[in-house]
DNA sequence: TTTGTTTTGTAACCTTTGTTACAAAATGAT
DNA sequence: ATCATTTTGTAACAAAGGTTACAAAACAAA
């Protein structure tokens, strides 16, 4: 189990604990980790790999939230763990992930017991509820090739590479809009020099900014 | 200072703790209780009246994120306490308002000794994200007559009345969008009997459901 | 009343996004 | 190779929303 990231944020006891109360899970690519509906009796903190939040509306238009990377944990998961709510996202695996599930007794006990922990949590409430308002101001005030733009650019940086491998249909799926808009939106990047479109495939180009 | 509402919520023993802790503040309608960029130092806890909580991007555009009413808190705030960051939102006072601004050292404390403040705070989170997630289905996957509805009826509930006293510049602001649009769909609505436009005002009839 | 300000109504037009339909290309399976 | 499936390209059109411009109405102040 490959714990060594978690010694630069947590203390050593406390990552002791980690081990002794928590279950180790891994998750291979795609892999449904969270859906909408199930009760949350857990708290992810993940370990390796990254995780794709996603939102569902009642018509089956889903739309990407964030993404979660090493040490960072489902904060909404931990809100809802307290008093055993349903899950309002869905999560999958983006590559291969390895997490630890922590069960939410002691979740409260280690709030009292270790600041590193409360800090940890109180981070991660903040960087999703950030996370949440970039949604909300790029849907609302940003225009679809911006969104697309910032996606591909966020791919790159989680990734580490230039060289984006998705389809057209499930950026429009993320991006909650259609095939065809990202065809052509995606089209017009490439006549730009930007990027050079394959299949299943985007490479950026060093004009992409 | 009333805390009747208080003693349903907390322990007596918390509710002398946030007396003799807190700072009781009182604001007017229209008042500015926190502003992008300002440093958060403590976490309100409401008592009496509703505030509005904004969301700005560079350029100015606002955003209408949600409601917060009596005994609920600005959970966004707590998490920013702990690392004293500044402020992502701005939160404006719907009417007369009344809150207890709770210091950040004393949240911690309470975190560990109190059971019924450690569920408000993590109900708290809860229910911020929820908000938060609506927000972003409204705007992603409905469209803007559907929103204004929505944004009416919201307006409804919260203030108990049927008359609902905006000037459309105010809702076009609110829903991110421009004056034009929001009276062409007003004018919709009224065509079709289901509200009646007066001057800064819009009544609800039956038929508006 | 007169004047200035705010709010609302409306038309005309433009841009963005969504939809439908169909063809071509790439890939995979048999 | 042949066939089926997935992915992409493109055109043509529809709908929603944004913009500009201007007038009328309501209101406030002098």
């Amino acid at each position: 189990m490959n714990l060594d990231n978690l010694q630069h944020v947590f203390e050593p006891k406390l990552v002791t604990e980690m081990q002794q109360f928590g279950t180790w899970q891994s998750f291979k690519e795609g892999d449904l980790i969270m859906d909408y509906g199930k009760y949350i009796r857990m708290m992810p903190v993940i370990l390796k790999g990254t995780v794709k939040v996603l939102r569902m509306d009642e018509n089956g238009n889903e739309i990407l939230l964030y993404y979660l990377s090493s040490n960072e944990s489902c904060s909404m998961a931990y809100s809802c763990c307290v008093e055993a709510k349903k899950s309002e996202v869905r999560a999958i695996a983006e590559d291969d992930v390895e997490l630890i599930a922590i069960p939410h007794v002691k979740l409260d006990d280690w709030l009292c017991q270790y600041t590193s922990w409360r800090n940890y949590i109180m981070r991660g409430f903040n960087e999703r509820f950030i996370e949440l308002l970039k949604s909300i101001e790029s849907i609302a005030f940003h225009k679809l090739d911006d969104r697309l733009v910032a996606y591909l650019k966020d791919k790159q940086r989680l990734t580490g590479s230039s060289v984006i491998k998705a389809s057209h249909y499930l950026i429009a799926d993320e991006l909650a809009t259609s095939r065809v808009v990202i065809s052509r939106l995606l089209k017009q990047l490439e006549n730009s020099k930007k990027i050079i479109l394959y299949r299943n495939e985007i490479k950026l180009l060093p004009a992409f900014g």
